[in-house]
DNA sequence: TTAAATGTAATAGATGCTGTTACAGCAGGA
DNA sequence: TCCTGCTGTAACAGCATCTATTACATTTAA
């Protein structure tokens, strides 16, 4: 399947938040952020709509509204951005039971389950090392 | 997204290719696999294809048809069949091109590149540590 | 009160996955 | 040589998801 896009939408948002605020810019508009993505601001408002539910972003409404980091980019790792807006499994069981009458129909469930547990354990970890202040530090490498 | 099956298909074929193997039973085709798998042996014949071109697998073909492993189980591993049957990235990158007259929008995709690069190698790593032996021995536990 | 931006529903188009039917191609055995 | 059984693959349908877009009620600082 083609992947899909959702966590590098979000990570260049809390990327573009955290420039921003160095910058002495405080608050952005899905607007604004929507103009550095290139992509329509519902999407951008949906995305920070998952980190706010995550507690890594901070809006305020109204006139003059917008959104800022809730903490230092140093302190979000890329784990906890996988965490806000990816909740499926990286790997889908069966579609249909298999065959339970068969010693492996019956068996490759769970011990795929732990198989995948641990995978799903090394991506996390490999983003736990990983934060935006890295990531912006990368990004502004290339300009 | 609903993640897809195929790498659990493609283990579970070949933990019973393995399994078969081991009861004395040299080749199965792929009806025999899908009343496993309990799916259409035509879905069991793409992934056995995938399987034949990475050398995983072996087929036979006229009457008397069937597969088998191409290798003894213990040297199969599951960073072999993630490769036969995955090739999209896990995460993609935009739909459309940022704006690159934004400093992030410009650095961004070398950036997040180099950190998913590292995010597929440690889950490679991860099935590298793991055969299709280790999966059957783990599945008949549970019988 | 007003203005500006959020939050979210509804919808469309594109794409991918699973499942199914159909059929040509291949090769061992009678 | 012909038959038979299975492979290899195309074509298609149904379903789900993703991105993008429009629309509009809600919120709140000024």
């Amino acid at each position: 399947m083609a992947a899909n896009s959702r966590l590098t939408i979000a990570v260049h948002i809390l990327a573009w938040l955290a420039l921003a605020h160095r910058r002495g810019t405080e608050l952005l508009t899905s607007d604004q952020v929507a103009a550095s993505v290139n992509t329509n601001p519902v999407i951008i408002r949906r995305s920070l709509g998952d980190l706010r539910r995550a507690g890594l972003v901070v809006v305020r409404h109204g006139a003059g509204a917008g959104w800022r980091l809730a903490r230092v980019p140093e302190e979000i790792l890329l784990v906890d951005v996988y965490d806000a807006v990816e909740q499926d499994p990286l790997f889908g069981m069966h579609h249909t039971e298999p065959n339970l009458a068969c010693p492996v129909g019956k068996g490759i469930r769970p011990a795929l389950g732990e198989v995948y547990g641990r995978a799903e354990l090394a991506l996390r970890t490999e983003f736990g090392s990983t934060s935006i202040a890295d990531v912006l530090r990368e990004t502004l490498l290339t300009s």
